[in-house]
DNA sequence: GACGCGTGGGG
DNA sequence: TCCCCAAGCGT
């Protein structure tokens, strides 16, 4: 590929999503959202689980849960406690709260169907720029740029010619996906997922598999050597210490207890009684836990 | 645009 | 071991 998807001729575009889509067919993942049978429900509720949790330890939960929740409108009936509880430790417990929310406000306007249109999907909590791209992309068979952190990757290197993308997305990136997107929907959709699985199974970050990369002759990065990446240091994730570490502990208790917990509970779980209170406050203020009286508390009702 | 937000696993 | 990463979102 070249510096940029505009300058690339038309048949060589379609070259490139034929190779990338072949290679999709032969390698992808058996996954379940992926299932011919999977709801746009279904689609929607792994992509929040997926978003920062890795597909392992979804599989498990993303089961269980629809096992549970068939329908936005079975999920929207119980308590997004219940939904905190369930999340059980796949991270971000927030994520659990804004699936509820979703499901109570796709119950309400959309008649309990998950909303076809890339707006109304936006519209929803917890669904940003990547998810309505994705579930109106997986799930309806639509034409859209789904930039996730395997497809920036991907761009990055194969077009760009640099290890890693930027931190945030640009303004490129997001033309550079949209030039690049096939003219038909069903084409669109299956080149957004192959291009995603390209980037989650062989352009990893670390320790990419070039060697059975089908874009090896046409990657930029390739070309000029695999150059290491030189950009500003990549944003750390600091967690020993942190109020996220203590919300976790605090949260971990709430979740396993059947009824309301004590303070004395909460306490036990961190020394530090002012960064403690201070994390159980920022608890609160999300929704994640409910005061009921003097010193006891429970997930959501 | 930079932060804060959980948790676990692989190199 | 430690560090980095994992289909982001909301403020």
């Amino acid at each position: 590929m070249v510096a940029t998807a505009s300058t690339l001729a038309p048949g060589a575009v379609q070259a490139l999503h034929s190779t990338v889509i072949g290679w999709y067919e032969t390698h992808a993942r058996d996954l379940p959202w992926r299932a011919p049978d999977a709801s746009p429900w279904a689609v929607m509720v792994s992509e929040f689980m997926l978003q920062q949790t890795p597909v392992k330890r979804v599989l498990p939960a993303y089961a269980a849960w629809l096992e549970r929740w068939p329908t936005p409108a079975a999920l929207a009936a119980d308590a997004p406690g219940e939904a905190v509880r369930m999340w059980g430790r796949l991270g971000y417990p927030r994520r659990a709260l804004r699936l509820h929310g979703a499901a109570v406000a796709i119950t309400e306007r959309h008649g309990g169907e998950v909303p076809a249109d890339h707006a109304e999907l936006l519209a929803l909590p917890g669904v940003g720029e990547y998810t309505a791209a994705a579930v109106a992309s997986f799930a309806f068979r639509q034409r859209h740029a789904v930039l996730d952190t395997n497809v920036r990757r991907v761009f990055a290197r194969a077009v760009t010619g640099v290890e890693y993308p930027a931190n945030a997305t640009t303004a490129a990136e997001r033309r550079t996906a949209r030039e690049l997107l096939p003219a038909g929907d069903e084409r669109a959709a299956t080149w957004a997922v192959a291009v995603m699985e390209l980037g989650a199974l062989v352009c990893t970050a670390r320790g990419p598999e070039c060697g059975g990369c089908p874009l090896l002759a046409d990657c930029a990065w390739q070309r000029a050597g695999r150059p290491p990446y030189q950009g500003p240091a990549r944003r750390g994730q600091t967690y020993e210490g942190t109020d996220r570490q203590v919300r976790g502990k605090l949260l971990a208790v709430l979740r396993e207890a059947t009824g309301l917990v004590a303070q004395g509970q909460l306490d036990v779980v961190w020394p530090d009684a002012v960064q403690r209170a201070r994390a159980l406050d920022g608890l609160v203020a999300d929704g994640l836990v409910e005061p009921v009286g003097p010193g006891t508390y429970r997930l959501p009702r």
